[in-house]
DNA sequence: CCTTCAATTTGAAACGTTTGCAGAACTCCT
DNA sequence: AGGAGTTCTGCAAACGTTTCAAATTGAAGG
């Protein structure tokens, strides 16, 4: 009967509405352990649930997730989280997963510069998307990544023709491949320009200490010559900055420009609004679950990349360079 | 073998002990499918995922998800995901979830006043926990929900003390029990004290709709008696209030106070700061994870059920009233 | 009316565990 | 040495599907 369902098979027409009908009728829904462990696929997708800090103020993990759902459930598939138990590493957790048989594939995001998943899941040759991509890799995988690289060069070229020449980079020191990234595309928009007179300064501070994070600002914002626009790694950097600024008497964007990275809910708020990029992360991680689909379907694909480009989201923090 | 693994019945320490080292010297993991079909148990938990409008700006979801996550590893559960396909409704994705047997439980969130859910679980004898509750059940089962009422009449009478008598309150008209319960805490407060001098005045917006939900609030700014304090069902109506208010030439909180409920990211950024209360979700989700794999191991369990205070984040929306 | 072939149906094996049971082996006591 | 435990080994059934192969059916051709 399953081959009636499934719809293929030389069934008559006939004789498969018939059971289609007969199953809806009985409320019949075959048993997702039965069918996985004969058919060797079980129609999940598993993702690993980053290890958190106790507080978790981005809106990330829900639109990734609401998008990798979005983008199963039109082929029928669904979701797994396995979260890490404390102690345990996420490796590990993977690992579990994998070998579990649980899932066909997996995505895995917040690609750090050296990341074993990668590495572990292309030995294995499971079905895999990286949300992200790693710096160097010397063999090919399947990614979805945003350019992040682009977006710092635009938001470099929007200053610049602002007038300003001195600029601030606000970076963390957690080793995640898309500090490299954006940080190489700011630079790169730099050297493009082949002004001699433009000038980067690059503070850095780790991801999760608040205080030391407020240090770095202050340092930057306190020192002889002061960038004039200070780029952010991502929003909550650059939030920082524009709080840390207002509580020493700078006006954004008279005496500063400040431009973030993700457009989170709360740079909507914050005063002056911050102008930033947005990721869409929701259609991303949609893209992300039509690529792994096509390759657990396909094994033998040919490995599929995508950058995605963020549109700029324009608001009130910044402005042509002071004095001007 | 999987006598030993599973650790109980008359094994001795030794041999398990041999060949758990055993097991983990061969990377052997006993395959998911297999041992849920003749277990009977799988292992998961499941969640549907809310349908949500293209924009998602809070992080519920994500705290959710996470507590749910970090509830379920400490049991050796994982958590499945299951959206619904456009069209489809929340109700059919559930119970294809159950009729399947991916899951030995799930959580339903987002609890409406006649909620189907609930019904269906219930007769299919299927362990659930709500984030939530009905108002009005005639049956007893597992929940977990944040007092609303007793943070909104914490709300009244602080608000009270500063020598505000008359009341906003911004409500939602989406049929969800949660609005019902902030609102009589509200109410109740109000009639606790007693005071015949105090007012409230009530106005209703659609969710989602942006526009109805800024003319809303301005119909209450702009009524000939406007409220002194403005209460908002959750921070986004709180957070339209204080922008709106603005807008029109109010300070807050000098003349006007504002208080919210959930404490989203934006809430802390929102000039001047949203005075507001957190209700931890991350900590309820794993308090609800632990409470279902409860009721899935003992499914004669008495009901349980669970009410969560919401602590008050005083930040700077709130102040004594006009005039005082 | 028998044969042949395709179209369709039916039957049986297999997927990898858990679990129940029977008996073997060993340890310890009397 | 015999018996009672205790622990271990091995076998077989069962879980609910999918899928392969064989059997049946029906129609067409001779």
């Amino acid at each position: 009967m399953s081959r009636a369902l499934a719809g293929h098979e030389q069934i008559a027409l006939e004789t498969r509405k018939r059971v289609v009908a007969a199953a809806k009728e009985l409320g019949y829904v075959p048993n997702t352990a039965a069918r996985t462990l004969v058919s060797g696929r079980s129609g999940f997708v598993a993702m690993v649930l980053p290890v958190r800090g106790p507080h978790l103020v981005d809106s990330f993990l829900g639109e990734f997730v609401t998008g990798l759902g979005e983008g199963l459930v039109q082929h029928g598939a669904d979701l797994i989280l396995a979260a890490a138990a404390v102690g345990q590493s996420e490796l590990s957790v993977l690992r579990h997963v994998v070998e579990s048989g649980r899932a066909d594939g997996v995505v895995v995001t917040r690609i750090a510069e050296t990341d074993e998943r990668l590495a572990y899941l292309r030995e294995r040759k499971f079905p895999f998307v990286a949300h992200g991509r790693l710096l160097d890799a010397d063999f090919p995988y399947n990614w979805l990544d945003t350019d992040g690289a682009h977006a710092f060069g635009e938001a470099f070229d929007m200053l610049y023709e602002l007038g300003h020449r001195h600029f601030g980079l606000l970076t963390i020191s957690e080793p995640m491949t898309f500090r490299h990234l954006r940080q190489d595309g700011l630079a790169a928009a730099i050297a493009r320009r082949g002004d001699p007179s433009v000038r980067l300064t690059v503070a850095t501070a780790p991801r999760f200490d608040r205080g030391a994070r407020i240090q770095a600002v202050n340092r930057m914002l306190a020192a002889p010559e002061r960038p004039t626009a200070i780029v952010g790694l991502f929003d909550e950097l650059a939030l920082t900055v524009m709080e840390e600024a207002s509580r020493v008497g700078l006006s954004i964007p008279r005496d500063l420009s400040v431009i973030g990275f993700d457009n989170i809910a709360a740079s909507a708020y914050a005063p002056p609004g911050l102008t930033t990029f947005d990721a869409s992360i929701r259609q991303c991680a949609r893209e992300i679950a039509e690529m792994l689909l096509a390759v657990i379907t396909d094994r033998s694909k040919e490995p599929l990349s995508r950058l995605v480009r963020p549109t700029l989201v324009t608001r009130a923090s910044h402005g042509p360079v002071p004095g001007k």
